[in-house]
DNA sequence: ATGAAAGCGCTAACAA
DNA sequence: TTGTTAGCGCTTTCAT
């Protein structure tokens, strides 16, 4: 793509016979050009097949029309919805969305520690990812233009759901079923616990809490696998739960497979609740919390384009309902809670 | 991030008492600078936070530092782990990703004929996605660095599977196992048949040719739930299939439900293959086509920036292995392949 | 409504 | 080895 080839501004200006700043006014739009004259341009700017430069105007305007978008992975489907939710928002208004990794807390850190310098961006979404409180500060006193989805961070526009209450609802389920031991999986990753982790414990807590139980918690590697582990640890307490709430599907999907290899069936002897509602939970008939991940998405990236043209104001939080899904692995508990009876394998 | 509280270049020269030429220099690493001084510009750089505007240089040196990457889609799992292939690979040249959806033919071909013209990236990687020939032959002329990934070109980098050979793999698995009536399932999304999509058909359709025999094809939608209504339609052939090939593991877990649902044995009564291999197949113990998404989009990333250092020639077809991964949907049809018992068509 | 001129922050000759 | 001088392709006062 070597620039030399490219026509340049005044190749249109030429072309048009009107100055170079005319053609700038015209084809930015702004008022003050001759309706005739401003067609001439366009034209003339058709027929050179020009585009404009954004390197070049950013120089002076100061804006680069990209956002970033970082996230501590890119391959799962929680990031992938969210990013097709903010694309959908950035493309109507030709905002460039450029895409980083950072998988660990340095990797974050440092991506933020460079951030207002490299003016490579205009604004930066952070997508279920918390920095650390230093890192914030620093943020903050910078002005820098960031929007936490699916986390609240105070002083910026946030866009995430009410984690703790989802939680709090998928457990109440639970209780209101007749369980009285009951589980949780919460996921750790190379990172620790994110955000949504730790509400959700909360929220799981609270619930059994309420009802005057207690809440196992195990944790596990984010995954199928981890899923699955952890269901095994579960099952090899002395005194088992009857069941089981996971941070996320892919644990539950986990969580699923091991009661299966273990023929135990589920809803009978064990019900299990995930979050997230992704497509296979469908599949697998999975009771479970849908989040409405594409929308968080969208409207991060609707806030992210509010600060930039003024309208937004840092302190826009908004949260996004959740609701339950009940399907078919949640039941009552069986009357015998021992885990002893055997038990019909169940679908695959 | 407003630019003029940035600290320039010039700000960096004044502090280490040397001219601006040394400062970009030193900070570039190239060679021709004292080290005593390079260092003294590197300690006020640091001090300053300083960090280089990309969009200043590239003005002049013409390179971004950024390469495109488009895809019809975000979500889906093949684009998130091609991503974060790509993503490996340009992280540690510092390059940057930007992401762009092309869903339709329309978006694609408008984003295509734009592209030469917004010297908005070096390079370009198209995922999974096959301009019309016309669009092609433009590129070609203009000389724009494009590399496919995950479909082969004349004329331009690409990397690759062997799509069809590895549906023939799929299918002749099937016909060792003593099948004689296979079906296969295709995916067409709104952008019509994708290349892999006629690839594999291919294969398929060869290698059970080369046995004597016909294939059945279906269409269906993409996912999940395109997989379940191909299978129902299947199912109600007046001569159904003994097993099934689906161009992806979504629409072969689709088949699953659907057979699941009719209360279909698998692999007793039917036999079925994906492509794929993402997680949930395994999960599934689905019998299928693994293919080295993840090493595709790296490998894509790799010839991307090889082309810009001019490394690279544009001639390089690279194309990676897949293999079949023999799991627990596929056996040997039953002696008496009548489908008799509690027959078809049950959707949601 | 239009044009001329002065940069935006950097790199790349060219001198020294 | 270092500094000086032009621009890169635009936008933006300031005149006209």
């Amino acid at each position: 793509m070597t620039a030399s080839e490219h026509p340049r501004m005044s190749d249109v200006a030429r072309r048009a016979g009107v100055s170079l700043s005319t053609v700038s006014r015209a084809l930015r739009g702004v008022p003050g050009v001759a309706p005739e004259v401003r067609h001439r341009v366009e034209q003339a700017a058709m027929e050179l097949s020009y585009v404009i430069s954004r390197g070049a105007s950013s120089l002076v305007t100061g804006r680069t029309g990209r956002i970033a978008v970082i996230a501590p992975f890119l391959q799962p489907w929680f990031f992938g919805v969210a990013m097709a939710g903010i694309y959908s928002r950035l493309r109507s208004t030709g905002t460039d969305m450029v895409v980083y990794e950072v998988g660990d807390t340095t990797a974050l850190s440092s991506y933020l520690r460079t951030l207002p310098l490299r003016r490579n961006v205009d604004a930066v979404i952070a997508l279920s990812l918390r920095p650390a409180d230093e890192e914030l500060e620093h943020l903050r006193r910078l002005g820098v233009p960031v929007v936490f989805c699916s986390d609240e961070v105070d002083g910026f526009p946030s866009v995430f759901i009410d984690e703790a209450a989802a939680a709090a609802d998928a457990t109440r389920h639970l209780l209101n079923l007749g369980h009285t031991r009951v589980a949780y999986v919460q996921a750790r990753d190379d990172t620790g616990f994110s955000w949504h982790s730790r509400q959700r414990v909360v929220g799981c807590r609270k619930a059994t809490a309420d009802a005057g139980l207690e809440l196992v918690v195990v944790t596990a590697k984010t995954g199928i696998d981890g899923g699955a582990l952890a269901a095994a640890e579960l099952l090899s307490l002395s005194d088992p739960p009857t069941a089981i709430v996971t941070e996320t599907d892919d644990l539950a999907l986990g969580v699923l497979r091991t009661l299966e290899r273990s023929r135990l069936a589920v809803p009978g002897v064990m019900s299990v609740v995930g979050f997230d509602d992704q497509e296979t939970a469908a599949l697998f008939d999975l009771t479970t919390v849908a989040q409405p991940v594409y929308d968080l998405g969208a409207q991060a990236a609707q806030l992210a384009l509010d600060v930039l043209d003024g309208t937004g104001r840092t302190d826009t939080h908004l949260q996004l309902p959740t609701h339950l899904v009940v399907r078919g692995t949640t039941a009552g508990p069986r009357p015998t809670s021992s885990l002893a009876g055997p038990s019909a394998g169940e679908s695959s």
